[in-house]
DNA sequence: TTGCGCCTCCCCAGAAAAGGGGATTGAGGA
DNA sequence: TCCTCAATCCCCTTTTCTGGGGAGGCGCAA
């Protein structure tokens, strides 16, 4: 296949930067240099004038940061590709940049070849990262996902399956049903979940074992 | 650098695919193939029998998925790294086997340089994926940390914030006084919100709205 | 003007949940 | 053996929710 010619926009405040990846860019078949900027302050109007396929972001810039911007450009350009391209590698700030509409993010340390397959790749609905990026990334996914805090409450197994019925949204008459025991059987473990949870009400218990994971 | 030789065992019902990668890896310089499975059954044993650097797993297996296996398999052997290398890329299973414990998540259809360089990444502590798969995985951390689903049930403001205080654990009557507005008025929102989530109590109302991040 | 949606408040009857007891099994440990 | 604890079940009273009504005010748009 002869691949499309890419169309990059960049944002860095470091001059010397943005002039190594416009050569670079322009250097090579494929890809095309759109705007370069030191900034993204009127970001919709730079945005506008030349429209990109791709746009490589910094995330630390005057004014106005490169997440502010990211969730700015996704907003008003939501076909644009955004690329992160910057020295930081806390979850922090990973997150929020992926959060805010990023598809890929990538070290300034990166390879030049590299870092032009990781242009392509964006443009092309993937999602490139640095190792180490993608390794923090997942740990992010894990401590979302990650498994139900292991009971803090001293919760039994049937009241835990109780409490489990609850977070569906059952009543006591259905939970009962649901787990063939008396209502007042899961009447009286309800009493020990709102115990031990120092809750006072349904409501309360569901709203605490999904929000503290406990389920 | 002269990398190292990585020591790779396999797990796949699939027997051309298991020669396939052991013709591949032990052909390659770099890389030897320790043990090779048709089935994750008395994984612990057969992991200890030829201790691996990486392992390559396949997802659907006889006896037990390849999820369950990556759970026993970190539970014993944290440092040994997995390579997940199926063909599903539902959301679902990428979520569950990378919260299992993978450290990288590849499609069955990748080339084999691709697939020795994903190895040795993973190897190297990165976690390759592949860009489809990738792509998702950043659309699942999106989606627990991005921002509160909007409103996919036509909530009014005032209807929005009695279900937030909902959601908190208070009854009518503490939302009432919160919001300083009668008792019967928070009924009122809480019939039509009922309506509108189609629910019929509080409990599955919080339990909705909290799974669903409509808060 | 006439609707319409949103927010506000009210009443009533029946259902469900909460709070307070108490009681019986069976398993497992002291 | 005795004791504890999880799990099961029961009763009674009070409080809270639910479901069915209705109704007035306000702002906005047709």
């Amino acid at each position: 296949m002869s691949p499309t010619t890419i169309k990059v926009s960049i944002f860095d405040d470091h001059l010397p930067l943005r002039e190594a990846l416009s050569l670079l860019l322009n250097g090579t078949p494929g890809y095309q240099v759109g705007g370069v900027y030191g900034d993204p302050v009127n970001l919709s109007e730079k945005i506008e004038a030349n429209i990109p396929d791709v746009v490589l972001m910094d995330i630390s810039m005057p004014e106005k940061s490169g997440i502010e911007a990211v969730k700015e450009l996704k907003g008003l350009f939501p076909h644009i590709q955004v690329l992160m391209l910057t020295v930081f590698e806390d979850e922090e700030r990973i997150f929020q940049a992926l959060c805010a509409g990023a598809s890929g993010y990538m070290l300034k340390n990166t390879p030049p070849a590299q870092l032009l397959q990781a242009v392509r790749e964006v443009y092309e609905g993937g999602s490139p990262m640095s190792p180490s990026i993608a390794r923090k990334v997942l740990g992010l996914l894990q401590k979302f996902g990650g498994k139900p805090h292991s009971d803090p409450y001293n919760l039994t197994p049937r009241e835990t399956e109780v409490l489990s019925q609850l977070t569906r949204g059952l009543s006591t008459k259905m939970i009962a049903a649901e787990l063939e025991i008396s209502y007042e059987t899961v009447r009286s473990h309800l009493k020990t979940i709102y115990d031990k949870l120092h809750v006072a009400s349904m409501t309360e218990a569901v709203a605490k074992a999904l929000k503290e994971r406990l389920i």
